[in-house]
DNA sequence: CACAATTACGAGGGTCGTAAAAATG
DNA sequence: CATTTTTACGACCCTCGTAATTGTG
């Protein structure tokens, strides 16, 4: 049987149009590619080529040849790039959440878990990752809330709690605990990839958020600033405090939110070690 | 990039279960395959067999590779099956033919004017000659009569006059010639792959016709039986008298036929040699 | 202990590149 | 005479098979 690479020699060469050239592409000498279009030929039993001395052309069957060969070719491409990307997928896990909080509870339990494994991670609207589950786009989404659904599983991961972070001079810094409203007004760092928690700004319509896009600005400021920002236990909990800072409870239940995670059927098997954890 | 042959390997073992088992349907040693599909692995970057130290088995991802080898397996054979099929169809001529006689004035013309090629016969009815006409199945059909369409050709082949066999003791040897009718009542041999002379039968109700389907065996009977027969100028022409028989004309306008060559425009220039000796 | 897979190693075959020849426009 | 293909030939790489190793049921 005739090998791929002679089948790409083959499609080199009706590319390039003489032998020479074929070659040079190729990084072969031109004999070598000469002989072994030669041995397809003779593997084939049949001619390909209308020969001259110094000439040759594809003739109509080795016309047809090309283009079975194009098509094994591509085949032989796409059953490699597939496989690589299934295998990738095979070994990753992808995430999807409604915020940023879950993913510092999950990313190291599922590391721990689950050896040799990577894992990926996107916030997204609830209805995305709920299409994404079921397209198997991701393996495990995090929402604030419970589907109840035939094929899938549910547990509760962790609940947030939603903190305000003022420096010890504030005025605030001596509560206890607030609500939203007693902060309302102000002037306040807002990170701007956090998911879910965006919602927030429609019940303080009165407070000037300066947000930031660059988490690393983003902490920057809140080190060197005076200004109030949000934090949260979960925060704290894997980041640790940060200096000069004053971490007040809010107690607003739209703050406090509950996670769950939501597994398909078909990949329960697969990361049952993780529900075991849970249920 | 892998080769179609490491591709055969892996299917090889999908197919057989260990690589030992595989080996041996491979005619080659099993480190020999076992080094073999590793390098496979190698040059996916991927892993497709659990391995323990005495046993391998596909992985998922092994798994679908499999599924795609055999894919590329199989275009792989299609292909060089189709390719060799069309190089025989571009050297040999197809004839289509509503009787055997023409086959004789074609075969030795074609031979003599296209070097190298081969010739295939068939006798059929008119319409399949005809579908067979445009689906390409025929390069060339001999009708005993002209189609008239935008995309064929026609010429003249050639024409075919019956004639009576018999014996010179036969009663009808002395008649310089007769009509069917007048012989319509004996008994006679007839060889039956005659095509449209079939249609004989129709017009001599009266006759016993002694068929015989192997020609050899039909030869045989003529040369040695007293019965009359049919041969024909053309028979005589190419094939020789058979010894002890007179032939004898047959007036009847139905078994003296002119035949005609049908080509379809798209082989008209590779058979244009042909079309020149007649028009 | 039979069987399966992998590793080690030397032999042999096949493919490569260089060089040369032949032919063409 | 530059360009292209084919043939000749020697070198080297690669793959093969044998043999040995390891591990398993």
């Amino acid at each position: 049987m005739y090998e791929l690479n002679q089948l790409m020699q083959l499609a080199a060469i009706a590319d390039a149009g003489t032998i020479s050239a074929a070659a040079e592409k190729l990084n072969i000498s031109q004999p070598a590619l000469s002989r072994s279009v030669q041995k397809l030929e003779e593997e084939l039993g049949v001619r390909l080529f209308d020969r001259s001395k110094n000439k040759i052309t594809l003739n109509e069957t080795g016309e047809l040849a090309v283009e079975y060969a194009r098509k094994i070719i591509f085949e032989a491409e796409n059953m490699a790039e597939k496989v690589k990307l299934f295998d990738k997928s095979r070994r990753t896990i992808s995430i999807g959440s409604c915020a940023p909080g879950p993913f510092l509870e999950l990313s190291p339990l599922l590391s721990k878990l689950f050896d040799g494994i990577s894992v990926s991670m996107e916030i997204n609207e609830e209805d995305v990752l709920i299409r994404g589950l079921y397209d198997n786009i991701y393996n495990i989404i995090v929402l604030d809330k419970k589907i109840e659904a035939e094929d899938i599983t549910v547990f509760k991961l962790c609940e947030e709690h939603l903190m305000l972070s003022v420096p010890p001079a504030h005025p605030l810094a001596m509560y206890k605990s607030i609500k939203l409203e007693d902060i309302d007004g102000e002037t306040m760092l807002l990170y701007s990839h956090i998911g879910f928690w965006k919602r927030i700004q429609d019940t303080m319509t009165k407070t000037n958020f300066i947000e930031q896009d660059s988490r690393e600005a983003f902490v920057e400021l809140v080190k060197s600033a005076a200004l109030p920002s949000f934090t949260s236990d979960l925060q704290i909990k894997h980041n640790g405090d940060v200096k000069n800072r004053v971490s007040i409870p809010i107690e607003d239940e739209i703050v406090n939110p509950h996670f769950y995670c939501h597994i398909h059927r078909k990949n329960k098997k697969a990361l049952s070690p993780l529900i075991k954890k849970f249920v």
